[in-house]
DNA sequence: AGCACGCCGACT
DNA sequence: GTCGGCGTGCTC
């Protein structure tokens, strides 16, 4: 390399041969390169480049278009660097370009931060090395037969070899046993590589006897699987309508017509069930993809996806950018939910992006759910989507016997959450030997703990929330940044000793209630503090179906779809919790997850009943629920939301103004409203306190916009907000369609 | 995202 | 006098 312009060589006379390069960091846009001389390169090849000191890998990208994007300063020739290697290994699909580019455009992140969630392994791009893996020893000596070893055995016999690890977990030992079996030559450990052909899913396996309805809409599904039709399709159904049935029909189409299948689901806590239903069908588990699952195993799994091994892949709405060579369908499991939509870095909505990658990938998609939320109801009635109903499988009621319990009549004594009629309905159940489920939305021992002397309460010192007593861990905790303090004994404000005292229930504080109620019950907590793995969900699944435990009381891991045959009463403590808050979605949420919960009792011949403590009784969503009026209550909140112009029928974005000094933050919040567009189609509200004021200790200022569906929300903000230079403590985060209101 | 440059506190 | 804290700015 010499010193610019002190040779002027017959290369640098001509224009140099140059690509754009996208780079897996928050940059404006794809950096230009020179390409060497006799370096074939096309779009969609990762490469090497140089990066002020590093090197770093990126993906050409397509040529610019004009007009296509802001046209930044061209970049002069005599100050582009070359292109050091292309990596020799797979290319990325015109489409997965398309889509990159699409996720930027729409969520207005940098598109090389949407890259790096298509490049989440950067170290799977080359091979990794072998791995040990154990199997059988074709002559295995004698040996004293443990339990635990007899399992070793066991799941080796006729099933794939398998790392130690995973050996250890799949036959309930420790990899302690495993090495002792292969030190006295019982297994061999023999070396894998990375790239070792998997197990495959045979759709030819036989299916189970499906219904009519069923069969009419796999049928469907079938058909637009086979033609690689764009569409979208609803598949709406109560639980135990048998909807996974009859989307397995649809992956079975896609393996004979040799293409990859994504199904999405929307809880790492609910994956180790569907694998199960999963090989059941299918013969063997589809590949996992989600943050719980290992780096290493991630790795393997993301080159399995990208030379075609991995057919089926059931994960997290980050598995969306996986790197299919050839994807034939996507499923949305549970589509209402929200944990599709992802909050931090690139927001994004999961259900959304499905969409639009099946479009850009000819790839029919199928969104599931027994509780469809107003955007898909809503593109079903205009036509964008079609929809498949189920009915119930044996005719009878969409959900067990729904009842309310009016707290304002029937209300517990002091300090108590558990009503007389539900007290009753659990001793009832008790009695029969029957499982009942506890529902609180509330993790801890009290979300609020007050001193008595002087009223001071205990709140977060980095954000506007109490800290929440967590009993059994003997610690405050702020649930929005992960602060933690041990419970004072005296008050920090008037310092009164022991006048510290909870209010309000969390799960831990219920638990204890119910100790003392029924002393002879097994009881049992379910919250994301106590279940942290999928691992440890199934196990708490097992015992509750092994009848381990008579009440289990959980948190909203709890509603996700475990099938609890035993479970007969479910009771939900505080049904109004989610209706507070100002969220425009409170209603449809609540309705969803009472919903959920509620489809917990009663499955097989057994009916279950269902009381929903309240005190709102009349609420409409009470009142829907008690009467199974789901069609009617969504039309009604469709109305409202129609009437206000609200999503799904308007656009609304957020716009989040944050930094560690109010004055300055409140500042570059006002300067936003002031210079804000005036114009019939685009309103701007605020700007408000957001519902954090102080999150992490940033103080947060919010300001929505809401416009009409036509308008192209992206370009008016782009314009509007590029305007404001903010001081560099003050930080402008853009929300498109924002779910939540924190 | 890295990595450097740059301007103020406690050490050799 | 220097080592080093992390704020801010740039990388084709």
């Amino acid at each position: 390399m010499g010193f610019p312009g002190a040779s002027s060589t017959d290369q640098e006379k001509q224009s140099a041969r140059r690509v754009r390069v996208l780079l897996p960091l928050p940059l404006a846009g794809p950096y230009d390169y020179r390409v060497p001389p006799d370096l074939p390169l096309i779009p969609g090849d990762f490469v090497q480049v140089p990066l002020g000191k590093q090197t770093r890998v990126g993906v050409v990208w397509d040529p610019f278009e004009p007009g296509t994007e802001d046209s930044s300063a061209v970049v002069v020739d005599s100050r582009l660097r070359d292109i050091e290697a292309r990596l020799d290994t797979w290319r990325m699909t015109d489409s997965m370009r398309r889509f990159v580019d699409w996720v930027s455009a729409y969520s207005m992140a940098a598109p090389g931060a949407v890259l790096r969630m298509a490049m989440s392994i950067p170290e799977a791009l080359s091979p990794g090395r072998p791995r040990i893996v154990y199997r059988l020893a074709e002559n295995p000596p004698d040996y004293r037969a443990t339990a635990a070893r007899t399992r070793v055995v066991a799941e080796l016999t006729d099933r794939p070899a398998r790392g130690a690890t995973d050996l250890a977990r799949d036959s309930g030992t420790g990899v302690g046993v495993i090495r002792g079996l292969a030190d006295i030559g019982v297994l061999e450990a023999v070396e894998l590589s990375d790239d070792a052909p998997l197990p495959q899913p045979d759709p030819r396996l036989p299916r189970p006897k499906l219904s009519d309805d069923q069969a009419d809409a796999a049928a469907d599904l079938v058909a637009k699987t086979q033609n690689g039709d764009p569409s979208v399709t609803l598949l709406d159904g109560v639980t135990g309508a048998g909807k996974t049935e009859v989307y397995f029909e649809a992956v079975a189409a896609a393996l004979e017509a040799g293409k990859q299948v994504l199904v999405l689901l929307p809880e790492i806590a609910l994956t180790a069930q569907f694998l199960d239903r999963f090989e059941a069908r299918f013969g063997t588990a589809p590949q996992e993809w989600h943050s719980d699952v290992p780096r290493a195993r991630r790795r393997r799994v993301w080159r399995a996806v990208a030379d075609g091994r991995a057919r089926v892949v059931a994960g997290a709405r980050s598995s969306l950018f996986l790197p299919f060579q050839d994807l034939g369908l996507i499923v949305v499991d549970e589509e209402h939910d929200l944990s599709y939509k992802q909050e931090d870095g690139v927001v994004y909505h999961a259900r959304d992006m499905a969409v639009v990658r099946g479009r850009l990938q000819n790839a029919p998609v199928i969104l599931v759910s027994a509780t469809p939320s107003l955007e898909t109801t809503a593109n079903v009635e205009a036509g964008r989507y079609d929809t498949l109903h189920l009915p119930a499988r044996h005719g009878g009621a969409d959900l067990p016997a729904i009842s309310v319990v009016d707290l304002r009549r029937d209300s517990p004594d002091r300090n108590c959450w558990i009503s007389p009629p539900l007290k009753q309905a659990l001793a009832d159940t008790l009695a029969q030997e029957e499982q009942s489920l506890l529902f609180l939305n509330r993790r801890g021992y009290a979300p609020l703990t007050v001193c008595r002397a002087c009223g001071h309460r205990l709140e977060c010192p980095q954000c506007t929330a109490w800290l929440v007593e967590h009993r059994f861990a003997g610690r405050l905790a702020c649930h929005h940044c992960g602060y933690t303090a041990p419970k004072p004994d005296a008050c920090p404000e008037c310092g009164a000793e022991d006048r510290m005292v909870a209010c309000g229930p969390g799960v831990e504080r219920l638990a204890e209630e119910i100790d003392t109620l029924f002393p002879k019950a097994r009881v049992e907590l379910m919250t994301s503090d106590t279940i942290w793995s999928p691992t440890a969900a199934a196990e708490i699944v097992r015992r509750v179906q092994a009848h381990e435990i008579d009440i289990l009381i959980g948190t909203q891991l709890v509603a996700k779809g475990h099938h609890f045959p035993m479970l007969t009463l479910v009771g939900v403590v505080d049904a109004d919790l989610g209706l507070n808050g100002g969220d425009l979605r409170a209603a449809e949420r609540t309705y969803q997850l009472l919903h959920q919960v509620a489809g917990r009792a009663g499955r097989e011949d057994r009916p279950g009943r269902v009381l929903l403590q309240t005190h709102h009784p009349d609420h409409p969503v009470m009142a829907a629920l008690i009467e199974g009026a789901r069609d009617a209550f969504m039309a009604a909140e469709a109305e409202q939301r129609q009437a206000g112009n609200w999503p799904p029928f308007g656009r609304l974005a957020a716009i989040i103004v944050s930094g560690p000094d109010e004055s300055h933050v409140e500042g570059v919040a006002r300067a936003l409203a002031r210079s804000a567009p005036q114009a019939q189609d685009f309103k701007v509200l605020g700007p408000a306190p957001a519902p954090l004021a102080l999150l992490r200790g940033r103080h947060r200022r919010r300001l929505l916009v809401r416009t009409t569906r036509s308008v192209r929300i992206q370009d008016r903000l782009r314009a509007w907000v590029g305007t404001v230079k903010p001081p560099n403590s003050v930080r402008v985060q853009i929300d498109i369609d924002p779910y939540s209101f924190l």
